[in-house]
DNA sequence: CTATTTTAGTTCACTGGTGAAATATAAATC
DNA sequence: GATTTATATTTCACCAGTGAACTAAAATAG
């Protein structure tokens, strides 16, 4: 029950029904960004659930991930922040976490003792290096039809989609 | 800080090195999953910003507007699960706060005594409709730089991509 | 230099979402 | 017709994420 496509034809009813009583709806636009939405969170539980066995959740992994794909292997919670886009004070817990695990560590940093060092242990590497081949098959299987055009594609448009939500948060701002 | 163009790049490198560490990571499809998860959401978060206005929040949102969509203007707190992929927990307390703002109600079904039908109010369309509109412009924004290819492309491939998830988590179940 | 402002991180109180058990009704089986 | 099984919703206890206030250390201004 409840598949994707299900879902979907009903949005398709549900957005034309609306576009015939507000005319202005943009129901091009307004299905896009539906789908995206929909699609996103279909695919963070599908990885959720992947990282279950593990006892991390989508923001752990994030986390941990971006320390190992560092050459140093460190950031500061600050940083890591901005590349999550998680607030300050789910990083302290985060962080909290994954140092009870001894996936990481925590330190001082010395040059500017406001900051904090977080760093990647050996056995978070090795524990990275573990978990991460099993998902491979479905990772493909995601994008198994897709050739090559298709991908080539994909990642143009979500890259341009990307592009203007930057110019609507920056307007925002001003 | 931390616009999406910045995160994009700090992936493309990080995926780049996790790859040269892990030679059989499939790096293509690696990109596309962080970059659908990562604009899914941005763009839930352009949204909620826009709903923190009218004190609801994504579901509350979706919820009403599922509602708002049907002829009949009502349906169950099941169905209202499959089609917002919420939990049924969660339904409940949806439900509690728009009957406590008016904008629905909700009433024992008398075909099925163990269901209950929740329908939007009078108020509840005035509502939808006061709100909707200032939205559009945004909306429109998201995607003003897509010709009409690149709108039916990008349809295409979420629509396909959507396929490739059914049949991940129908396989999973089996 | 010292006083003020800015920056980095944490703590606390709260909102949003979930799984497991409870409740109630309907359908199926014996 | 009684009993088991299945379905729909709610309640409860917990996990995840956020805004506001707090602490400490740098940077900057006077």
């Amino acid at each position: 029950m409840a598949n994707l496509a299900n879902c979907i034809a009903m949005m398709d009813e549900g957005i034309g029904r609306v576009g015939q009583i507000i005319p202005q709806l943009p129901a091009r636009e307004a299905l896009l960004c539906r789908l995206m939405l929909m699609l996103g969170h279909t695919i963070e539980r599908e990885l959720e659930f992947n990282l279950k066995p593990h006892k991390l959740n989508h923001s752990e992994f994030l986390t941990l991930m971006i320390l190992y794909s560092r050459p140093e292997g460190s950031s500061t919670p600050g940083e890591l922040c901005e590349y999550t886009t998680q607030g300050a004070t789910n990083m302290t817990r985060i962080a909290n976490t994954l140092v009870k695990r001894r996936l990481v560590t925590r330190v001082a940093s010395s040059k500017d003792r406001r900051r904090v060092l977080i760093r990647i242990t050996p056995a978070g590497r090795r524990f990275v290096q573990k978990m991460l081949p099993p998902m491979f098959p479905q990772l493909g299987a995601m994008f198994a039809n897709f050739g090559d055009t298709d991908r080539r594609q994909l990642d143009r448009l979500l890259r341009k989609l990307a592009g203007n939500l930057d110019q609507l948060s920056e307007r925002r701002l001003a």
